[in-house]
DNA sequence: CTCTGAAGGTTGTTGCGTCAACTAATAGCC
DNA sequence: GGCTATTAGTTGACGCAACAACCTTCAGAG
């Protein structure tokens, strides 16, 4: 399936098509368990779950945008919906008046709790599963060089550069 | 970066937050040059080289849809635009007439021709320029393993279910 | 030939993401 | 101590995707 792509030998086509078939359907099958069985996105899930192990529990609206690869914009929107939805509390930081805390609050705190099981057992299935160690340990690899490529200023993370 | 995931080993966290970050920087990297570039999606790329390609370059909804792992409706709003943009021609098959089949104007043969090179470049330069021949292979057999999994309609490629 | 069900597409609504413009607070500078 | 630049975040408008409802055409049964 999907498609031919021209001026690539069959082995780069190859990975390419597989890899940009994984990109299109893995987030999608994510979104959709998510939303079925906990009425939330991946995105939400992320943020509330980055926010739950933080540092008291308790983290600022830029560095939760760095850890989940989003734009601050796109953060503020789902944020004030969660905040809406009683999931999250914003409060200003007494150090520094520019920045917005996001906290879980109580029902946060349990729905989150109630989601992550089936979402790791979707991980499991849909991915950890799948593959061997062996496999594993490849895809850690080769999605750490490109990670590395696709976003460079994640690359520090307190080694230099020993891939 | 990223972040912590509960319940999952170091080496199965690795592998997965390496995996989802990929899925969501990749596809945004794509659309953002196609977009600058050629001021087309990744997804209107891809509908237009699939019809290129496609048997008299001619291609039924359905037919795009399956390739391109999308649903009819958006398809169909995504086709309705091209065509208004004049870069595809919509018409009713003649042996069925509940059949839309598209085919490229010359207009929008040209746009893909010249936007073709710059994606190609781009994906070799965030991906396969990054990784080894052996990388390649390893991540051609993963994204199947995992394609296979996501998408359990496609994996007949002339198999019947041999794992 | 007609009735029923399925196949193939289209359309409208609603919700999320992006971009650009904006506000507010802080840090740096002289 | 005021001026400027930078950092942190919010807001509104617009575009695209998902979902559901719908329409049309074809195939099969009687």
């Amino acid at each position: 399936m999907t498609f031919p792509v021209p001026r690539m030998s069959p082995s780069e086509a190859e990975a390419w098509t597989g890899l940009i078939r994984v990109c299109m359907l893995l987030p999608a099958e994510l979104d959709s368990q998510l939303q079925r069985d906990s009425s939330m996105t991946h995105f939400e899930f992320a943020v509330l779950t980055f926010v739950r192990w933080a540092p008291e529990s308790r983290a600022s609206m830029t560095a939760i945008a760095e850890a989940t690869n989003s734009t601050l914009s796109r953060l503020s929107h789902v944020c004030t919906r969660l905040q809406k939805r009683g999931l999250v509390e914003k409060s200003a930081s007494a150090s520094d008046a520019r920045v917005t805390e996001v906290t879980l609050t109580s029902a946060g705190r349990r729905e989150l709790v109630r989601a992550t099981p089936g979402h790791i057992e979707t991980v499991r299935r849909l991915v950890i599963d799948v593959l061997s160690d062996e496999d594993l340990a490849d895809l850690a690899r080769i999605t750490r060089l490109l990670g590395e490529r696709l976003d460079p200023s994640c690359r520090g993370d307190g080694e230099s550069a020993g891939q």
